[in-house]
DNA sequence: TTCGATTCTATCGTGCACGATAGATATGTG
DNA sequence: CACATATCTATCGTGCACGATAGAATCGAA
């Protein structure tokens, strides 16, 4: 993401003067993710979760029934080598199972516990507090939500 | 980021519908950011760094004088956990030097080398390709860069 | 100037995140 | 049926990323 405009010949000036990390679209989004993290650290870490544990049980959450890894990993994006793991210590703590489909004994099916359905109420009042915190308005979330997701499959499809 | 609106009472209701990934802002920033990285991939590997190495390198590229680690992590917000083994990573390609300040042994001065400065005619191009591979105004990402770098503001203060 | 507090970098342990690859199951073609 | 191909999950190795902590150097106040 050095992703703005260079006016100056690329090829022919050697010197082209560098961008800071400050100019750069990617660095913006690459700290804003770390800010966000440090956002929901003290509100997951009451329900024993990280980041991307509290993702992937929000896509649970929503999911009409169990999901098998492969759709699990194209809704959260993230492979089978970051969300195995990943799986097995949600496992561990109780909060799903993971089975082999009777159908096709290739696939996975991850179903919540009872104790992985009820962790839901408690994190309703998480995105208030995160809203409050960006100091932007419901609107301006939203927006920039749309944005960034164009800029992300825009990125995807290249 | 289940950071939309939830019109429901969060308190009294406890099943609250759940929002999925693709409703929060918050996986729209982290999965762009993966997004990104990606779409990085190719043109960093031709250079043999990371991401992340870039990064610094970009700062450093910027940067006047030889910045302290300290430094360095204030503008690249990654902590000095994260910095030392990439910066030794670095120095071990030959691309910069760490060394103690004579007048406060406390810190390290970062310094390119004449490889690690020469790298950087060698990044020109990339700004473009991630510009036109986003499908998206240079007016665009500019704005967004700006939403993005208050958001994450806004959350570090909070 | 002495010693307590602060600053700065490094180390350690845990958990992502990915590419490459393996291995098991399923599918399609003859 | 046989066998090549494709699909799906898991494993392994490397490199972030952070909190907690350690340890050295500096600063400050009595």
């Amino acid at each position: 993401m050095t992703d703005t405009a260079q006016t100056s010949d690329p090829q022919t000036d050697p010197k082209t003067p560098a961008l800071s990390p400050q100019d750069m679209v990617c660095f913006s989004l690459y700290s804003a993710v770390h800010a966000m993290t440090q956002a929901y650290r003290p509100h997951l870490e009451a329900l024993g979760l990280t980041y991307p544990q509290y993702l992937v049980m929000s896509a649970l959450w929503s999911a009409g029934e169990a999901p098998t890894v492969g759709m699990l990993s194209r809704q959260v994006q993230l492979e089978s080598s970051t969300l195995t793991p990943l799986l097995k210590r949600l496992e561990a703590m109780g909060l799903l199972t993971r089975r082999r489909d009777a159908e096709d004994e290739r696939q996975v099916r991850i179903a919540l516990t009872d104790a992985g359905q009820s962790m839901q109420g408690r994190t309703s009042h998480i995105a208030g507090c995160i809203a409050e915190q960006s100091g932007m308005s419901v609107d301006e979330l939203l927006a920039l939500r749309d944005q960034v997701s164009r800029l992300r499959d825009n990125l995807r499809k290249g």
